[in-house]
DNA sequence: TCTGGGGTCCTAGGACCC
DNA sequence: TCTGGGGTCCTAGGACCC
């Protein structure tokens, strides 16, 4: 089954490794050179890698891997802090040459993603479509021309199978994935290999028998049901089978909440340095709703400790408040809750805010 | 060897109300 | 003496994604 009828195709729209390929244009003498990009780009502080450059990527340095093995891995790297606001102005830059397009006569629908990526459709009203492939190569060449930046298309029949074709096309390339050849491509691989299916699922199903997106997809949905719980047990049938009906919505996001969180370069043993950073965590999400304009309804508290266990502990507060010292009270109340019995590595504080139009 | 920081959505159980 | 059935809200935690 394929996405609603008005959007016969849908494009995915990725960046090739974001960042580093940002850091390179703006210094072109690291082209060529293995570049990563991670935490306050020191190799020898608690931190992970965001992006490596293709070229580090030759040295087993990957996405999510602490900075100390990174460098390790590949001592010849350029390590680089990640810097938020220059990635944000380049993926709106990325993001207005997208919306500029045009296909079949009309503008096309474009939802935004992340930094990074971005679904395409044909917008309401739009005549003959053409050869996609062909579409998809001069949205490539229509970034690279305005950002200086390459992509991966994937093309697809609904969003599930675009966003899965883009990494067979990386790098640089247009990847094509339909109902006509999902389950020649998708068929013998891993469940893992379906978006929104992570380690623990794929080991849930594996319990069950199913190993393999074709026997997810040949499995019985009602025995899914079941086992996995009325939303998502359907729902993973029909990952296996490529379906999604959900249309590519151009709706601004709205966000829910915005948190801060601090790993400690060294864990907290002090109690008191404790509720003190809890404190100084939670007056810089402050900043975030604020810039949002709309006050917390909820306040959560995320704490990992030392040996490796995270906890969270939330309230919701009796009235929405943005006031930063009611909220950092609220935040260093819920300290209360978690036992006071080991150094702390992490904390973080999430304020979800009141939805634009609920009211109070 | 050590495991970031920013998010979203779902589930399950308890409290509470009618 | 036995305590239904439906609904909402709150909290903790799991899973996943970029």
């Amino acid at each position: 089954m394929n996405g609603p009828p008005e959007q016969p195709w849908v494009l995915h729209v990725d960046l090739d490794q974001f960042l580093a390929a940002v850091e390179v244009l703006r210094r072109p003498e690291l082209a060529g050179r293995p570049v990563i990009v991670g935490g306050r780009g020191d190799p020898t502080e608690r931190g992970v890698v965001s992006t490596a450059s293709y070229e580090a990527r030759a040295f087993g340095v990957g996405s999510g891997m602490p900075l100390r093995i990174a460098a390790r891995k590949c001592p010849d790297a350029v390590f680089l802090p990640v810097d938020k606001d220059v990635y944000n102005e380049a993926s709106e830059q990325v993001m207005a040459t997208l919306r500029s397009l045009t296909w079949g006569g009309v503008p096309v629908v474009v939802e935004v993603l992340g930094w990074d990526e971005a679904f395409l459709a044909p917008g309401p009203g739009h005549g003959e479509l053409g050869d996609p492939r062909e579409w998809a190569e001069l949205c490539r060449a229509a970034v690279l021309d305005a950002t200086g930046l390459h992509c991966s298309v994937g093309i697809g029949d609904n969003k599930l199978r675009a966003k899965i074709a883009t990494d067979f096309g990386k790098p640089r390339g247009v990847w094509q994935l339909t109902s006509d050849n999902w389950q020649q491509v998708m068929g013998d691989r891993p469940t893992t290999a379906l978006w929104g299916v992570g380690a623990k699922t794929a080991k849930r199903l594996a319990a069950l028998g199913i190993d393999t997106v074709d026997q997810l997809a040949a499995s019985d949905a009602r025995v899914l049901a079941a086992e996995i719980g009325p939303t998502m047990g359907p729902w993973f049938h029909r990952l296996g089978r490529g379906v999604d009906t959900s249309p590519v919505d151009a709706t601004p996001w709205v966000p829910r909440a915005h948190g801060r969180e601090e790993t400690f370069q060294q864990d907290l043993d002090d109690w008191d340095e404790v509720a003190e950073a809890v404190r100084r965590i939670t007056r810089r999400a402050v900043e975030d709703i604020d810039a949002e304009g709309r006050p917390a309804a909820r306040v959560g508290l995320k704490i990992r400790l030392k040996p490796f266990r995270t906890l969270s502990r939330s309230l919701t507060l009796p009235e929405p408040t943005n006031d930063p010292d009611l909220l950092a009270d609220a935040a260093v109340s819920l300290l209360d809750r978690v036992e006071h019995d080991r150094p702390v590595r992490l904390l973080g504080v999430r304020l979800e805010m009141v939805p634009p139009d609920g009211g109070y």
